[in-house]
DNA sequence: GCGATATGTTCACAGTGTTCACATCGACTT
DNA sequence: AAGTCGATGTGAACACTGTGAACATATCGC
């Protein structure tokens, strides 16, 4: 912050409006963010938006990328967890492992089964941090939906209703992380490269319509616990469907 | 319609303003539909509106279920084709066994082969009818995607942001035709009740997830060949997901 | 035929996004 | 160190929106 002095000039006018917007968004979805209430919340003038946004879409998309940044910090966070419970089960079971080798040892076992074993551990962390993926995105979606509104608007290319034209550039982190995700399933040998190719589409598409449903559909206002566990179907169906 | 003179009532404004409203949509999606910018269409003064619907959203609303109707009427279309597809491939096969049949006659052959494969293709058709669900409104949603954006509306039963409670009186009819689908799959041994149950969540989302990427996100504007096979793609996860 | 009622109109008001001329500040030039 | 200039915030205005109240007119029941 370059100055907390309150001068004619705000210091740093565009993130606390987009920050105004944020904490608006919150709670009202997208509609809650418009020029005036923003510049209301920030105690400055409704013309002020437009020395740093061209547009009233300018500034919505500005905080709209704020909210998936959001979203991105809360899937990696599931993610970590859930694959850290994963390598914990993982590490108990290599320890199993270890110990009934060393009571073998006297026999001439071979370690065959020993490898084939941790292959299966590694598809089991790989199949977690997917899993991760999809639960971090419905999770998100259920505990913030304005927010969650607001991270979909960017997904959307068009400026002003133009033509179209796929975003190539600057690929969402969300996005990333799925891809990463799938990646690492076929590393881990459970995809095959043939079973990966678009596998991106089936899983985005149940996770966001599954988010969609619960947050603005016929879900809204469920048990929340009954949502977290259709939540997890949803997932482990699209998981099966990849691999079957 | 009770008369076709022009007078200073107007006969059937009602009607008249959700055609309006349609025909806007259908471009412009869910925002074109405004007091004012309908009321200019139908020729009619804005005020008009309040004396047949309540709000601006209730307008938006009856605009919404006539979409809704498109969406319903859509896919019955789009079923009745894929059911005519698999049947008529039924009966070729079952004309076919019939062939090897009576060929087969002067042998003792059990007729048990018969009837499995007749089960194996009343199955097939249940499976076709699930398709058609899911690719009607995958269709339909890339066809006409303002209709599509309107028809979700309804399924969000929030009045005015209230406490959102469900609505269990009125199911749209785009939902009835997938339970019944599902129905019709445990019905024909496709599916067990225990893979029934919830199923139409999965479902519903991955096929509405698609639709909603393919409209409002990063595959806008893409080529529709291409999307139509990703959409085939994700109905098919979905299902081997369902019966995994 | 006549009154009651339903239906459409006109006017007004609050609220919105947006623009433009103006005010003010910080920084760079000479 | 003074002065200019670009960047940033302000205030008033415009066009537009949804909405309500008072008014006008056509249709229906008696």
């Amino acid at each position: 912050m370059p100055q907390t002095t309150r001068s004619y000039h705000h210091g740093d006018l565009r993130v606390a409006l987009v920050d105004a917007g944020l904490e608006l968004a919150r709670v009202g979805g997208v509609d809650a963010v418009g020029v005036r209430e923003v510049t209301r919340q920030a105690g400055v003038s409704p013309a002020s938006v437009y020395r740093h946004f061209d547009d009233h879409r300018a500034l919505v998309v500005a905080v709209a990328l704020a909210a998936q940044d959001r979203l991105a910090e809360a899937m990696v966070e599931r993610i970590g967890t859930l694959v850290d419970e994963a390598s914990a089960l993982v590490d108990d079971a290599a320890s199993l492992v270890d110990e009934i080798g060393s009571l073998l040892e006297e026999e001439g076992t071979s370690p065959d089964g020993a490898t084939s074993s941790a292959d299966a551990l590694t598809s089991e962390l790989a199949v977690a941090r997917l899993r991760g993926v999809g639960l971090g995105y419905i999770d998100f979606a259920l505990a913030e939906p304005g927010w969650f509104e607001l991270a979909l608007l960017t997904f959307d290319p068009r400026p002003g209703g133009g033509p179209a034209v796929m975003v190539d550039s600057e690929v969402p982190a969300p996005f990333l992380l799925l891809l990463d995700a799938l990646d690492g399933c076929v590393a881990a040998g459970v995809l095959t490269p043939q079973q990966r190719e678009h596998a991106e589409w089936p899983c985005w598409s149940a996770v966001h319509g599954f988010a969609d449903i619960a947050t603005r559909g016929p879900l809204v206002g469920q048990d929340p616990a009954a949502l977290a566990a259709l939540g997890r179907r949803v997932v482990e169906a699209i998981i099966a469907g990849l691999r079957a």
